[in-house]
DNA sequence: ATGGTTGTAGCACAA
């Protein structure tokens, strides 16, 4: 007998090999069906394929690079390798697409890792922040000029943006702070409606309720302050909206020993 | 208001 739910994780690992315990833990416990890494940090040769297989992952799309970047899709299920796409032709791994199959019929998974801009929220004076708001633009297009929410469809990543008030601890302190400035964040709502994407983790969470992903390294206590951000995302279309079940932020990931600055974000769909 | 930490690579830079 199937299972009656797919589960998918999306997860800024801050790199894998450093954290593959972290990684073989989550997938023990947690056992989701897919598992979306951004920020892999190893080239494709790198990465600790068979320490995953052996966990029951057999089915496992990379796009990496040294040092930087990268994104990685692990499934129990089988998958199919659709497309790495060169946003912003830098050559960075920040893209992968690949196609699952569900009890219900394939769908296509886009696992993004959204270049984080810098300090500066000035594109005259950093380069990174352009690319940033150049790499959402062109992400924008894309969604319409291909139709990419057609169908059932599923993005996940580390989209380095909060766009609700209350998707970060203070709307007033971060409205000059590089995730939560208005430009990024009419970019990346401009990315939501291209799609008529359903932002699935506020399905489950109202507007006004805070909901984070994120903890800077750079807090004494990130618990006790809690100044925590939501940049990551789960955007399905409008013809897997129906079927979704349940959502999980796994906040205590936080606190394991060596732990990312994210933690993982899990979403369960009808199959 | 400022500065705080982490990873990779190799003592600088990106996040």
């Amino acid at each position: 007998m199937k299972a009656a739910s797919l589960k998918i994780t999306t997860w800024n690992i801050n790199s894998v090999r450093l954290r593959l315990p972290l990684v073989a833990d989550f997938l023990k416990s947690q056992a989701p069906d897919v598992l979306c890494l951004q920020e892999t940090k190893c080239r494709d040769a790198e990465f600790p394929m068979k320490d995953l297989h052996s966990l029951g992952y057999e089915h496992i799309a990379i796009n990496g690079q040294k040092g930087y970047h990268g994104v990685a899709v692990i499934s129990k299920r089988p998958l199919r390798f659709v497309e790495k796409r060169d946003f912003c032709e830098k050559g960075d791994a920040r893209h992968i697409c690949v196609e699952i199959d569900a009890r219900s019929g394939p769908i296509s998974l886009h696992n993004f890792y959204v270049p984080a801009g810098g300090d500066e929220p000035d594109v005259d004076i950093n380069p990174k922040f352009q690319h940033k708001l150049d790499f959402l633009d062109e992400m924008r297009d894309w969604i319409v000029t291909e139709g990419v929410a057609r169908g059932r469809v599923v993005l996940v990543g580390d989209l380095n943006v909060a766009p609700l008030e209350h998707d970060v601890w203070s709307h007033k302190a971060l409205l000059k702070v590089v995730s939560h400035t208005p430009v990024e964040v009419e970019k990346l709502t401009a990315v939501l409606q291209a799609g008529a994407w359903i932002d699935a983790m506020r399905h489950f969470v109202p507007a006004e309720e805070k909901l984070y992903t994120w903890w800077s390294y750079r807090a004494a206590d990130w618990e006790a302050s809690n100044r925590g951000r939501r940049l990551d995302h789960i955007l399905v279309s409008e013809a897997l909206g129906g079927g979704l079940k349940r959502l999980d932020v796994l906040r205590d990931a936080r606190s394991w020993t060596r732990p990312s600055d994210h933690v993982p974000v899990t979403i369960e769909l009808s199959d």
